[in-house]
DNA sequence: AAAAAAC
């Protein structure tokens, strides 16, 4: 059962919303032709029965370009959407009233009429652009379309029945990627339904699946917003008593309106919509081919660390940095989002942080009991509190930390890719990469949570496996923690502030994360694999021996003989010294990285040696990785992306400025709302 | 083998 709704949503970067159209014509008439002076190209996709509606959509036929103050031109405020009977009167009024809104965005403008018809759509546009109104907004207006009734706030002793409406009569289903976007796309289709009869209603994880079917019972439920899982429970469970007639297992031959929102769309996608969106669908593109998807407001900042052991030093460095420029007059507070690349460094690192002593005291003892995630102990980082989110957690402590940094004033949460895509917590102004992102979408979609809104916001990445235009303002960042060496007393200080956070974190948590990095490096390069890790256990975590891990594990990733390894509590005699575990440099053009011209990388300077780098070897070329499919891979494909020497983008390109420093370009062009999308018909 | 996502 729903093997299409399950496929979409594994690979659906963002959310799909589902309408069901049963009631739409098949008679279609296609039209495309230009609509704005500046390259936009609609395609219309009406039928006669909606050109019996709205006089003033048919009219549109046959125009040419029309300025804003005409009746036919583009349509940019919700206002105008009311005054041309395209959207009811009532969730204008919400809009505008309730919600604060009166300009639309240019996703909005470019898709919000276009799925009222009842076309087919793939939307991309950038991160923070308001996507989430672009198809709740038609979603229910179609809805209110079948069924006028529904159009107002209904009332007394029927409307808490929920009489208007039954638990088998699901018109609309939103899939999401995460549990907390699902809430979030929820809360906001609450807000804009306010003032009607709509129900919407939520199934997602680690919820009680009966209360859930409870309410959608008791309440009714035209709108569902779900996670894959829970919907397929759902709908796949005969007695649930829910349906979505049209809708719940995606049937072949019933007529339905696909809608795909999205930030990224990458080719595999772009392949497989065309399966899932009928013929002729519109790909709403607002971002162009030749711009990175990211905001040109957000100065990207790369940082390359010496070894895994200096990174939570490094993230200390910038935290503080950051807090005290926070204290400036007229600052922003600081909130950042730390993200890692596994659930294991997540909680260690969110558990040094929380631990961190602060300044006049970093080598008091412990307290007793103080390791708390929400603790009101002052640490090195106050008045940021700190904060942990990822998928290992129960959904309580999910919620909860989700909550409370979307509502905190100063916080850092320290979170996996859970929160990296369509998240909305207001105010972020940093966020903090650490090691490399496992494709060039997440590194897009993790970003996007600053900058959101028109506002500003910047991004870090911290990885021992980069190199080019380092930002090199952190000091802890480069220093070699292997040896001994003099260096400046604030640095010395966070190195012995992380140094006495990690005594204080439990043992278990370190072997955790230990393990971890075996498994997510274990078939590249094994012997810096290992030494990079036995460093990081030995000079960050303050161990003489590393964590243990199995002889099975061992077995498993193919590491039974390699000098350096715990295994079953003896350790593997011999020495990794001749390793060469420098970042990792690739000649592989697939990736951008050198583009043949070898002295873009080969004059660091300070890292000595030769040869191959360190992660990423043989089979991966380079990181970022090429994991089963060629275009996919790695950073600089493309797009652009971390490329080196070509001219088109990423950090080192010349053209572009890359990951400039604060410069004006940097990666990725905004434009606003200048005519530079383009829609199509696919 | 690392995110996520149902019990």
């Amino acid at each position: 059962m729903l093997g299409a709704l399950r496929r979409c949503s594994t690979v659906l970067p963002r959310s799909v919303a589902q309408l069901s159209s049963a009631t739409r014509s098949s008679a279609v008439a296609k039209i495309s032709r230009p609509y704005n002076p500046a390259l936009i190209t609609r395609s219309l996709h009406q039928t006669s029965r909606w050109r019996q509606q709205n006089a003033a959509v048919a009219q549109e036929e046959g125009l040419g370009f029309q300025s804003e103050q005409n009746d036919n031109g583009p349509i940019t405020t919700f206002a105008e959407l009311g005054k041309r009977q395209l959207v009811s009167r009532g969730v204008v009024q919400t809009l505008i009233k309730d919600m604060g809104l009166e300009n639309m965005t240019e996703v909005q403008t470019a898709t919000i009429n276009q799925a009222l018809n009842g076309n087919d759509i793939l939307a991309q546009a950038k991160t923070g652009t308001g996507k989430t109104l672009g198809f709740l907004i038609p979603v229910l207006q179609n809805i209110l379309k079948q069924d006028s009734s529904l159009g107002e706030r209904s009332r007394g002793y029927a409307a808490r029945r929920g009489n208007r409406t039954t638990a088998d009569d699901i018109r609309a289903i939103i899939v999401s990627p995460t549990r907390e976007l699902a809430e979030q796309i929820a809360m906001e289709a609450k807000r804009l339904v306010a003032n009607t009869s709509v129900i919407v209603q939520t199934a997602v994880g680690g919820t009680q699946k009966s209360a859930g079917l409870r309410a959608i019972q008791r309440q009714g439920c035209h709108i569902l917003v779900g996670t894959p899982g829970r919907l397929k429970d759902i709908f796949s469970d005969k007695y649930s008593g829910v349906q979505a007639p049209g809708l719940d297992a995606l049937p072949e031959e019933k007529s339905r309106q696909t809608l795909m929102f999205s930030a990224t769309v990458p080719q595999e996608v772009q392949r497989l919509v065309r399966q899932t969106l009928k013929p002729g669908f519109d790909f709403v593109k607002t971002v162009r081919d030749d711009e990175e998807p990211t905001h040109a407001r957000v100065p990207q900042h790369l940082v390359t660390v010496n070894g895994l052991e200096n990174t939570v030093p490094a993230i200390v460095e910038l935290c503080k940095n950051a807090i005290a420029d926070a204290s400036q007059p007229d600052a922003r507070p600081f909130k950042a989002i730390v993200y890692f690349n596994s659930t294991a460094e997540v909680t260690l690192a969110s558990a040094a942080l929380t631990e961190l002593p602060v300044d006049e005291d970093s080598i008091a003892p412990p307290q007793q009991n103080t390791r708390s995630r929400y603790r009101e102990v002052p640490t090195a980082l106050s008045p940021a509190r700190v904060y942990e989110i990822h998928s290992r957690l129960s959904q309580a402590q999910r919620t909860r930390a989700s909550d409370n940094f979307r509502k905190c004033t100063s916080g850092i949460l320290v979170s996996s890719d859970v929160t990296a895509r369509g998240m909305d917590f207001p105010n972020v102004t940093h966020v903090i990469q650490v090691g490399m992102p496992r494709d060039r979408e997440t590194y897009i979609h993790r970003i996007g949570r600053t900058a959101r809104a028109g506002k500003e916001g910047q991004g870090w990445l911290i990885s021992p496996m980069i190199e080019a235009q380092d930002d090199t303002s952190l000091a802890t960042a480069s220093i070699d923690m292997t040896r001994e060496a003099d260096v400046p007393k604030s640095a010395a200080t966070i190195l012995a502030q992380v140094a006495e956070a990690y005594k204080r974190v439990p043992m278990q948590l370190k072997g955790d994360a230990y393990r971890g990095y075996i498994g997510t490096y274990g078939f590249i390069r094994k012997k810096a694999l290992v030494k990079a890790i036995n460093n990081l256990s030995r000079y960050a975590w303050g161990m003489s021996t590393p964590p243990e891990i199995s002889s099975a594990l061992a077995r498993r990733v193919g590491l039974t003989s390699i000098p350096g390894l715990n295994i079953d509590g003896r350790i593997i005699e011999g020495n990794l010294d001749d390793i060469d575990d420098r970042p990792i440099r690739s000649q592989d053009t697939r990736f951008g990285y050198g583009s043949g011209r070898k002295s873009s990388w080969s004059n660091d300077g300070g890292r000595g040696g030769s040869g191959r780098g360190s992660f990423g070897g043989d089979r991966r070329g380079g990181f970022g990785g090429d994991r089963g499919g060629d275009r996919r891979g790695g950073y600089g494909g493309d797009r652009g992306g971390f490329s080196r020497g070509g001219d088109r983008g990423g950090f080192g390109g010349e053209r572009r400025g890359g990951f400039s420093r604060g410069g004006d370009r940097g990666f990725g062009g905004d434009r606003k709302f200048d005519g530079e999308s383009r829609s199509g018909r696919w």
